[in-house]
DNA sequence: GAAACAAATGTTATATTATAACATAATTTA
DNA sequence: TAAATTATGTTATAATATAACATTTGTTTC
């Protein structure tokens, strides 16, 4: 599974991204919200909330689950990371800002998550949705399976 | 939301197919398993393990969660039911053993979910797969909404 | 700058969802 | 019928998430 070549630089860039993209729309990225968005970029396979939780212990020995609920909930509500419905996990935000609909290939073996987009299935489903004449909120598509990588 | 006419011959020839195809499969459909599934379809709402948990205790006061999500996993896995990922929920497989892939349109006014298959999304989903290289294993499509009815 | 207000975080408690582990009963197979 | 398998019973607890209220921090208005 594609995931970077350099995660540190990775990590870097999607930050900076959002750091712009809170002050352009004066959302506070406080220092809570920034070390959790930093540690769920730890990697690119999801994090669950209370490991999370354990991970910001470490550092802020008071945090306690409303803690992490609440900064995940302005995450999520600002685009800049993701809930895993099959999962109950999170993760980042590959393009935050950059779209709506997006859809996710899940490894089974080496937990690492592909966030995709696709005009195609966007279409297909927007056409769907229409025709049943449904007013959409949030679309969930996630593809559970093993990333070419694993195959082998 | 089209969910059908005459409930009551909603449920029992759904119950009737589901008694067919375990015969065919010679699949275990026990007491319990046949009361949950139609307690399951008392309406075309999702349901919530718990909820379902204190329904059942009516009949069989002994019921635990373990009586509960046993049951429900064998009718997930048997393909009776399905497990809605972005509520946490249940709700009878309006197409028992007729399809694989399926997406719902959830209805977060009137709360009733419509199952539906669309070669379409079927097709776009499985390409977009093949060109990503990856086994996919279980596909999940959830759209939250607003039901035609429920608009006005 | 102080008062008033709003937003974020802290804190306690508890609700909700789900499973592990072991015991017993029922059913199938040898 | 004994042995093995499958289903269910039972106890306990793990994992996920939120409600409700207190305090702190930041912002706005005067």
């Amino acid at each position: 599974m594609s995931t970077c070549k350099d995660h540190k630089t990775c990590v870097n860039d999607t930050l900076k991204k959002v750091e712009t993209i809170c002050k352009q729309k004066e959302l506070k990225l406080t220092k809570l919200r920034h070390r959790v968005l930093k540690l769920i970029w730890k990697s690119h396979s999801y994090v669950k909330a209370y490991d999370l939780l354990e991970e910001l212990k470490k550092i802020d020995p008071a945090a306690k689950p409303p803690t992490i609920y609440r900064t995940l909930d302005f995450l999520i509500e600002n685009g800049f990371i993701h809930k895993i419905q099959s999962l109950n996990a999170y993760i980042g935000c590959a393009h935050p800002n950059e779209h709506k609909e997006c859809y996710f290939l899940i490894c089974k073996k080496c937990q690492n998550i592909e966030e995709c987009c696709s005009e195609k299935i966007d279409k297909v489903v927007t056409s769907t949705i229409v025709k049943n004449n449904f007013k959409p909120n949030q679309v969930t598509l996630e593809i559970s399976g093993v990333c070419q990588e694993c195959i082998n």
